[in-house]
DNA sequence: AAGTGTGAAGCTATTCACAGCC
DNA sequence: GGCTGTGAATAGCTTCACACTT
């Protein structure tokens, strides 16, 4: 699934490349996959290719972005205003992708009141209300793993959809909404036991896992 | 492989709350799988558990990190000194888990010559030599996309042996290297899919993959 | 009784290979 | 001739179920 998402990567960059059409051996070298892999990947959701030529950059970009939900735009509210909150708020790709960030929450009365490129960040007993009003679907949590289960129940109970989870804590939520999450320290650990148990044969490129 | 990076943390969690002993089950429901899971994933790597009791606790974490490679600190190199960089640099549970980031380098040279905490920002053309003298192991590429695959090959000449890639861009590295990516938008984009394609019987925790 | 370790079964994902279209 | 779409084959991963140990 999240391979979807690099090919529409990919193909932005064709596209600024001036590329018209591509085939689905290139559009693999960029995704780091192979080319059976893509049309495998393309062909659950449609034909969107022509034999003997390949992919229509444009187009396949359209549909790329409908099947990830990116066609309209998406209103994200932040938790956490320390530091991984404020890399997140400023992060280019969020942006192009549509994704607005409306509303940012944090608990430290220091930081209550200011303002972020003019969003407010609001106390988290401002949130159910603040939610609904902004009609805010996407939380993203950027917040110490000990208040991060407190903060999803709120978000469950405010009516969020969905939850980008940088805290590095399981959450439990109710059925109603989606949690995926981002592990940055579990990724660096992959990478040591990568490095510990191939130090000869490591290949290259998202062994890690 | 990264779930036993989330058994280890809720190893951790077990410990602080006192408990000595551990069931497959409990373990499970920390990490967010199942107590079968469990029991194949430790298994692989030999048999800690004993029948009727369940794993101890101590013991079990020890084997953990030695199977992660986090038996001995590791030195990091941060590369980008900006938002990004500095929520990793900051980030607790790198240091917690032994991650010991032991130079920061920027092409800006604004920034070049500051220090975070007792570490020097540094041009990137002391990049190789200052690998080499800090004997640093892994690299965390906290800069933009076009300028990733620039580092990575320097990296890769200096002799890193691993690199966790922030970069919304694969990077092509030499056999000796390991990468690993993490992609942040492309985590959000896998939610925005699940929202899309299943706003009915959306299941929680994890399954936006 | 409680709970691990593990073969076997079931399932999902990837790769292969090639017919069919441009 | 080049390249997609896709069944078939393969590989990898997860769940089941139960013998066996404490």
């Amino acid at each position: 699934v999240r391979r979807l998402s690099l090919y529409l990567r990919g193909l932005e960059e064709l596209e600024r490349e001036g590329v018209r059409t591509v085939a689905s051996e290139a559009l693999a070298a960029r995704a780091g996959t192979t080319a059976a892999q893509v049309r495998k990947d393309l062909s659950l959701f449609g034909s969107f290719g022509k034999r003997g030529l390949g992919y229509a950059v444009p187009p396949l970009q359209a549909q790329l972005r409908s099947i990830l939900g990116l066609a309209r735009p998406r209103r994200v509210a932040l938790l956490g205003a320390g530091r991984i909150g404020a890399a997140l708020f400023e992060y280019p790709p969020f942006r192009e992708r549509g994704f607005r960030i409306v509303a940012i929450f944090d608990e430290d009365p220091e930081k209550i009141g200011r303002r972020w490129g003019g969003v407010a960040i609001r106390p988290v007993d401002e949130l159910a209300d603040t939610v609904r009003r902004e009609e805010v679907e996407i939380a993203v949590l950027a917040i110490p793993a000990q208040a991060a289960q407190r903060m999803a129940d709120m978000l469950a109970a405010a009516g969020i959809r969905g939850i980008l989870n940088f805290a590095p804590v399981q959450i439990q939520v109710p059925e109603t909404v989606v949690v995926n999450d981002v592990d940055m320290s579990v990724e660096l650990e992959a990478l040591t036991f990568a490095l510990e148990s191939a130090p000869a044969d490591a290949r290259a490129s998202g062994t890690a896992g």
